[in-house]
DNA sequence: TATTGTTATACTCTATAACTATA
DNA sequence: TATAGTTATAGAGTATAACAATA
């Protein structure tokens, strides 16, 4: 009854593991996928000492220039305490500026600097790139598709009942 | 020149934050989608006090009765000392045992208990409904995309140039 | 010598309360 | 009183090195 079968091959982890249940949900997948995407995007941007946090912020503050804090973290769905570490390390290597606003001395009008609208493009260059090749066995339609889906996902947040 | 103009709407922050660059990356708006998902999901189970990763190693465990804490990790592309930590929650609640494998005493077979396959029914059924509710507006045919879309990215990683 | 599970540790991201200075 | 930014802190998730027991 307890008799080892005998085996073969010398891994023991030889029978792979059914994720059938999970193979199923959405969310499972696009865990999954995002972990790829985001993994990739590390190393991606690594070269430029960026994280997804604070190339995003670049990002937003050299299209958006002047903008406060507390916008940039609604805008990233970040709260505005870990905006601050974000802000503080794009201003310490000199890539934004934090100028106090005029009208509304408590804020900070956010923008970029030179270097930090050369490194945007840089860093915006081979993230396209990268996502490119990740993407690469993907045609336009399906492209078109999975774009659409997350934005409509997106919005099944906010509208629960319109 | 430094006179504050005017402003009807009490909200300064009336002027929309653009994020045309971010849009159109894929990986973005999976990262802002997912999010949605994953607050959904952590929400979803938390009654029945699990989180994404008690629920997913939960599920897998069910499914693939006497696994090892090592393939788990593998399957659920967790490091392995993280694993632990994981399973002896689960252990802790009695929703899974932790047995010697008589063949390699260095390894533990996992296994559900009745009281784990249990919960493993209700929060199943829980999350299938609200992905199902999160997920509405999509037809058949974007799901199916999706899922096609999602593993074609998982697979990207693995075959840089097959 | 290699592998399973473990401990310790560290870094990132996230979330909340409470403070300051302005409004 | 309310808001912008800040500080402190705590919880998750993730990653690596090093160890004991076993193979």
């Amino acid at each position: 009854m307890k008799k080892v079968a005998p085996r073969s091959g010398p891994r023991p982890a030889a029978v792979s593991v059914s994720d059938a249940t999970l193979r199923s949900f959405v969310g499972y997948q696009m865990k999954r996928a995002f972990n790829v995407i985001q993994s990739d995007l590390v190393k991606t941007l690594k070269p430029f000492d960026l994280r997804m946090l604070t190339y995003t912020a670049l990002v937003l503050i050299v299209d958006n220039p002047g903008l406060r804090q507390s916008q940039l973290a609604e805008a990233m769905d970040v709260e505005r305490p870990n905006m601050v570490v974000i802000i503080d390390e794009l201003e310490r290597r000199e890539l934004i500026t934090r100028d106090r606003v005029q009208t509304d001395r408590r804020a900070y009008a956010l923008k970029a600097t030179l270097k930090g609208r050369r490194l945007y493009e840089k860093a915006i260059a081979a993230v396209t790139a990268h996502e490119a090749d990740l993407l690469r066995d993907l045609d336009e339609d399906a492209r078109t598709t999975i774009l659409a889906a997350m934005k409509v996902i997106q919005k099944a947040k906010k509208g629960d009942q319109s």
